[in-house]
DNA sequence: CGCGAGTTTGAAATTCTTCAAGATCGGTGG
DNA sequence: CCACCGATCTTGAAGAATTTCAAACTCGCG
């Protein structure tokens, strides 16, 4: 192993700083100045650990930081009085979540591991110092913050006016693409959600989704063996979408 | 009248400035001190009218400024490639606009004035600098976009799980809200919307908008008259959300 | 080996949409 | 001033999409 075994004060230390960490390209720092990433190593306050099924924070909690997805998935929800749980996202590596504790100071949704995962915690009142120092950190935030707006919007439009069939076919489409972005295969990978929570996220019940996977398998346009998905015809699944 | 009618150089300008606004309690500059909302007045650039049915910016226009409504309302929509519009939000008196425009550069969906309204047009390149130097602005700007994403949460639990009845009956309960929060009758309130642009923010038809209100009057829970709505059952309006 | 969580599939039930026909409203031009 | 027009809204009946209920299957794990 090349590297270094010193031992220090924080174990993961020497990998808790932006300028090291291997998700420039994706992550919050994209398009920053070089040495303005150096200046963002203070952001990163430390790593955290979350194991499957584990919660990252939940609806109520005050919020405190923002976290970077290093490594694993989550999911997002929000809880409806008489229990209803409506998905808002799924996130990877490299997607922030917290967002939504800024505007009340209370985080307003769970957000939960989907496998054994790592965030980064990024301390909210050093990120609004630092970006007050750093415009290209601040322009930064405002966009990360405005592309979850975009993408509510997109859920809205998959949520109001499409049917169970499209909906999917965006899904799939939009797993693939973030995916390929990551340099994994845009064409084949593993679902890290169940059936019941892509039903959730996509308004629809976990009997449509899995007999709407089952059609398109029928129709040549995807490969379905559990949670691994094979596109095999992906102008056919984007033809679906319209 | 009482007012100064000294000419001058722009016309609105003795009311294009935050610290003179009637709307500091609803709008950006919520709870900051008023030290520095003085500083805010170099903030609205001008204001700009937009008539019934015009577009204060369009899906593919590039992103200058962000948006204060002072008066009227507005819709935002997103337009599917096959022409398919999903209507994403209504902003009334206070609510800002064109938060989408910062992800990419250029907006990505359709503002239309729903009857005559106004706006403070907020230079973007503007409020980067000065929330550098107003910790109390760039907080608040936060929380906004912060709340839009909670907003947009919402959206999609009430898309995503629940039925027509209780789409309809928290989107009353909501408008109702706003307009209490704005010193209007929570009760008795005038729609600006079609049913069309309700039934596309809520994922329903404009039938189904217009049978479902004709129940909650049947019901006792409200009395319409075209765009007039009575609340005539508060809680029962409530019970039914859940 | 068997349990439980997750999934698949079928058939019936429900909700919402579609299609269709009038009704109502506000504004316009004669 | 009034008739008329287009846009919007209401209501009914038939149809379609999705859900609900039910049963059986698969797989990983203790």
């Amino acid at each position: 192993m090349p590297e270094p075994k010193t031992a220090v004060a924080t174990p993961t230390a020497h990998a808790t700083v932006c300028s090291q960490c291997g998700l420039l390209e994706t992550c919050l720092p994209v398009g920053m100045h070089t040495d303005e990433i150096e200046r963002l190593d203070q952001l990163v306050g430390q790593r955290r650990r979350i194991q499957r099924q584990g919660h990252l924070y939940r609806a109520g909690d005050p919020f405190e930081a923002i976290y970077a997805t290093r490594l694993g998935w989550f999911k997002t929800a929000v809880l409806h009085a008489d229990g209803r749980e409506q998905v808002t996202g799924f996130q990877m590596t490299g997607e922030i979540l917290g967002l939504d504790g800024i505007s009340t100071g209370t985080h307003s949704c769970d957000a939960i591991a989907l496998e054994d995962s790592e965030v980064c915690v990024i301390p909210y009142a050093r990120l609004e110092e630092l970006s007050r120092a750093l415009p290209g950190l601040q322009h930064q935030f405002h966009k990360v913050m405005s592309r979850e707006i975009v993408r509510d919007h997109g859920v809205m439009m998959l949520l109001g006016s499409m049917r169970a069939e499209e909906r999917l076919a965006a899904f799939l489409f939009n797993l693939s693409q973030r995916f390929d972005a990551r340099g994994f295969s845009a064409n084949e990978f593993h679902l890290r959600m169940t059936r019941n929570e892509i039903g959730s996220y996509l308004g629809l019940k976990l009997e449509t989704v899995s007999r709407t996977l089952s059609r398109f398998q029928e129709d040549g346009l995807i490969t379905v063996q559990k949670k691994h998905i094979r596109i095999d015809d992906f102008t056919g699944l984007r033809d679906l979408i319209g």
